[in-house]
DNA sequence: GTTAATACGCTC
DNA sequence: GAGCGTATTAAC
């Protein structure tokens, strides 16, 4: 549908192909009546066009500019097995899992004791396989991830680093070793604290790096395609935002430099795109379990304890008012039962 | 029936 | 004006 198109078809529905909806008229929102319905075509190329220049991407990535070799802490030999999950790179003189962007789990891990190691294998007594088959998640994760994983989007993610709460353990070696008799438990508590001193640095390079929202978009977007996410389910759990949003955000990305609260939303993408796959997944789940019907292709977290991103809200489908009803069977990944860890909440 | 795209109004 | 939610649509 192009502008005469459009115009032509002011009154009345416009349909097109390859374009979708267009709300049509307001009736009572908010108990105020609403202009009356009225047909309307979506926008017009000439604004669409205008809007995607204002929109379009701006930003440079603000890459780090000092990367040290590689290098080996005390606290890759911790038991704690940040370093022992994932195969490890360097980046930024950090251990990093390959296909990952760097400064990811392996990384600044909080100070946090350890927990007994029954509650850690209660934790994979759910997986048959058990441990390898998060790692072999991990390595999965590493190895199918297209190519973009590879290369920085900027910025280094502190919001993947979350405290590691006694229901989270995601980020704990699947088995635990027992620490060996000669470990130095000093150097170990040192590099502990080196690791939260980077992680405030971190923090701190977070909040003025900007992020190539363009790019972002183009990636959340072939996320959710690869792995057939809905919008809505992604929009709610990870970003606490309406579909409509989502939508108009991957479409239409603004440049960081004139986003002003709307980088908050564009933060949890980027957080949600640093984590393994198997925790993304975790992400999007719910505490209520509806029937469903969709699954996520590829993945097979289900039972495994995760974060929210986001409190725990109602799924409604757009377009359905009310409730949505699953039909039943076996629910997706996203919404098997999980137990909220409250660190990460809608703001 | 589900999903994504869009217009428009509301809140800050 | 930015950011977002709601309502609604067409496409699938």
């Amino acid at each position: 549908m192009d502008v005469e198109q459009c115009l032509l078809h002011s009154i009345g529905t416009c349909k097109a192909s390859g374009t979708r909806g267009g709300g049509v008229g307001r009736v009572r929102r908010a108990g105020v009546l609403q202009s009356p319905a009225r047909p309307r075509c979506r926008r017009p190329r000439a604004m669409d066009e205008v809007r995607a220049r204002d929109r379009a991407p701006l930003t440079v990535i603000v890459a780090p500019s000092n990367v040290s070799p590689p290098r080996l802490s005390p606290a890759d030999l911790l038991p704690d097995g940040d370093a022992a999950f994932h195969p490890l790179s360097a980046v930024n003189g950090r251990l990093t899992p390959p296909g990952l962007e760097p400064a990811s789990y392996a990384t600044l891990t909080p100070l946090l004791p350890l927990p007994p190691i029954s509650t850690v294998s209660d934790k994979f007594a759910y997986h048959a396989g058990g441990t390898f088959t998060v790692i072999q998640q991990q390595q999965s994760y590493a190895s199918l991830s297209p190519a973009p994983y590879n290369e920085p989007l900027s910025p280094q993610s502190a919001y993947s680093r979350r405290s590691v709460s006694p229901n989270s353990f995601e980020r704990r070696s699947p088995t635990p070793p027992l620490p060996s008799p000669g470990l130095d438990l000093n150097a170990a508590l040192l590099a502990r604290e080196e690791q939260q001193q980077a992680q405030q640095a971190q923090q701190a390079q977070n909040d003025t790096e900007e992020i190539n929202t363009k790019e972002l978009a183009q990636r959340i977007s072939g996320e959710l395609k690869r792995y057939s996410i809905p919008q809505a389910i992604f929009a709610q759990r990870v970003l606490c935002r309406s579909q409509g949003t989502l939508s108009d955000l991957l479409r239409n990305p603004k440049p960081w430099s004139k986003l002003k609260s709307g980088r908050e939303t564009f933060r949890r993408m980027w957080k949600w795109l640093q984590e393994p796959e198997f925790q993304r997944m975790s992400a999007l789940r719910l505490a209520d379990t509806p029937n469903q019907h969709q699954t996520i292709k590829g993945d097979n977290v289900n039972n495994m304890h995760q974060q929210s991103y986001c409190q725990p809200r109602e799924y409604q489908a757009p377009g359905a008012h009310g409730h949505t009803m699953y039909p039943p069977g076996p629910p997706p990944p996203w919404e098997t039962p999980y137990e909220p860890a409250g660190d990460v909440s809608c703001l």
